[in-house]
DNA sequence: GTCGGAAATA
DNA sequence: TATTTCCGAC
């Protein structure tokens, strides 16, 4: 799959980031998303709300969820057995676990995936909050999920015309969103009734204040965010408007800040080089979204602070603040001269950590010229199925360690064996210390364990921070491919590490999903220009798509 | 209520 | 691939 509105952005993610699958605003939306969507919306407190412990709900009315997510499908048929048997299958992918003894109650996985992905999340809006929550997570890689399909975009350039606002209109297409067959065919009526209840519940506020985490200042997360790598770069002013309609606050979408505005953003205008390394998706450094990450000290201490509570909520070991400071934003070796000088201002976040980062300090990557105690690296793309299986089996025969990093850490160890891998093997912690810490209150986590270790990596990790997972001592690895890296360009480099990776594993859709990578981000530099042009036709576009999208169950 | 295997489905 | 569907077991 290609992101058909923004090659150039992309190419550090891996290709099931690109899925339409994998967005939020896309049309096949996953049961995870649609969770999180409707727990983010006052409309469905009385059906899903946060509750208890962070990433903690509880569905009120099962079946009520389970019709809506019906309708959602497209599934009438639907009901909370089957969609309970759908969560139950998260529990393998680790995005969620069940909270024993509690009925009707899940706990998502965040610190894994939610918060990387979606750092913006609300977590308990307002009420109920769980004040563990970790407001910015990971904030880590920025990642976002590219906008997939039109009607995400479509989605976004809403926000931007409306933003908070919620007419009842707007509330209706909310919900829609929530639970629409698109084409309005059957779950209509039940849409609609839902409506009508939702449409007083809450009112725009709410709606809006609910994107935010109940404890971070407003500022400081959409900063924290924010996309210009410098602190002395002006930012846009332009603050986003998370818009009740799509589940996440600042959509992933390239719609908001590629398409939209790609020019304007500050980090491909600014910092060409840094946005190529740590500025994943377009989102990051649309202008629009506002939310643009700054490094500023005041930032960093902002996401620290919270990426730490979160940390501790999470009841992570403490190990895993030790690598924050090593995460480095990855610098895009970009052939381009400017690179070194853009990677400075991006101390990273702490970022989070996630997927795209890797921990390792010394990661000698890049960055590492520079004092900037922030290193990111990119994630490889998540092992699929067969690979997992495959891999384990490899695994098993080839190395000790490729079990466990297959298994275990799929982002971070995986991002260390391959992007750096020195040392062909490089784990870390023993998946049980991980899971865990992770895990807070996963039941079962020798259950999960075991399963997890083939499943977990592939799927689970694909969504985990890495920071979260981070090997206490991090291998130090080769930051250096043999090559000279530093001379080499980017794209030469990661094909360069991925290749190695991939014989190392073996690989077959991983390689060929890594070599799209390696092609992305060469297209990224050559299009990137182009890209940014295209935006706006390509907005169009896929606006004039969207309606032809939306006919469909 | 919850779990998870198995087969079907798109 | 991500459920959806069905279902037996605890």
């Amino acid at each position: 799959y290609k992101n058909p509105y923004d090659t150039t952005l992309w190419f550090a993610f891996p290709e099931w980031a690109y899925k339409p699958e994998s967005s939020p605003g896309s049309r096949q939306i996953q049961l995870w998303h649609f969770i999180l969507e409707l727990l983010r919306k006052e409309e469905y407190h009385d059906v899903i709300a946060w509750q208890g412990d962070y990433g903690e709900f509880v569905i009120k009315d099962p079946d009520e969820v389970a019709r809506l997510w019906g309708a959602r499908k497209c599934k009438p048929q639907m009901n909370y057995d089957k969609l309970s048997r759908a969560l139950r299958y998260y529990y393998n992918k680790r995005i969620l676990h069940k909270t024993k003894g509690k009925r009707f109650t899940y706990k998502f996985n965040f610190n894994k995936l939610v918060l990387v992905n979606y750092p913006f999340i609300d977590m308990g809006s307002g009420r109920g909050v769980p004040q563990s929550a970790p407001p910015v997570p990971s904030g880590g890689t920025h990642f976002r999920f590219p906008p997939s399909t039109p009607s995400e975009v479509l989605s976004s350039t809403e926000e931007l015309r409306s933003p908070g606002m919620f007419s009842s209109v707007g509330r209706r297409m909310a919900r829609g969103s929530v639970s629409d067959c698109s084409d309005g065919t059957s779950t209509n009526s039940e849409l609609e009734e839902a409506v009508g209840a939702e449409d007083r519940v809450g009112g725009p506020e709410r709606a809006f204040r609910s994107l935010l985490p109940p404890r971070m200042p407003h500022e400081s997360l959409f900063r924290v965010y924010g996309g210009a790598p410098n602190p002395g770069l002006p930012r846009p002013a332009p603050r986003v408007h998370p818009e009740p309609l799509s589940p996440f606050p600042i959509s992933p979408l390239p719609g908001s800040g590629g398409l939209l505005a790609p020019t304007l953003s500050p980090a491909l205008s600014m910092t060409p080089t840094p946005h190529l390394s740590y500025t994943p998706s377009p989102s990051m450094s649309s202008p629009m979204l506002g939310s643009h990450f700054s490094f500023n000290p005041e930032d960093m201490k902002h996401y620290l602070q919270a990426h730490t509570q979160s940390v501790y909520n999470y009841h992570l070991s403490p190990r895993a603040f030790l690598h924050y400071p090593n995460i480095v934003i990855p610098q895009p070796h970009r052939p381009t001269p400017e690179k070194p000088a853009a990677a400075h201002h991006l101390h990273g976040p702490p970022m989070p950590l996630s997927h795209s980062l890797s921990q390792q300090p010394g990661g000698g990557e890049e960055g590492h010229q520079h004092p900037s105690p922030f290193k990111f690296k990119l994630q490889p793309p998540p092992l699929g199925r067969k690979q997992r299986e495959a891999g384990s089996s490899m695994a098993a025969s080839s190395s000790s360690s490729s079990s466990q990093s297959s298994s275990f850490t799929g982002s971070s160890q995986m991002t260390n064996s391959l992007l750096s891998r020195g040392p062909p093997n490089i784990k870390v912690e023993p998946i049980s210390d991980i899971e865990s810490e992770e895990d807070v209150e996963v039941t079962d986590i020798s259950e999960d364990d075991e399963k997890n270790h083939n499943d977990e990596d592939n799927e689970g990790d694909i969504f985990t921070p890495t920071v979260f997972k981070t090997p206490a001592t991090p291998p130090i690895a080769a930051p250096i491919s043999p090559g000279g890296t530093r001379c080499i360009p980017l794209k030469l480099r990661f094909k360069r590490r991925w290749s190695k990776d991939q014989k190392m594993e073996a690989d077959g859709e991983r390689d060929e999903a890594e070599d799209k990578k390696v092609r992305a981000e060469g297209e990224e530099e050559a299009e990137r220009r182009g890209s940014e042009r295209r935006a706006s036709s390509e907005l169009q576009r896929a606006t004039a798509q969207l309606s032809l999208e939306n006919s469909g169950c």
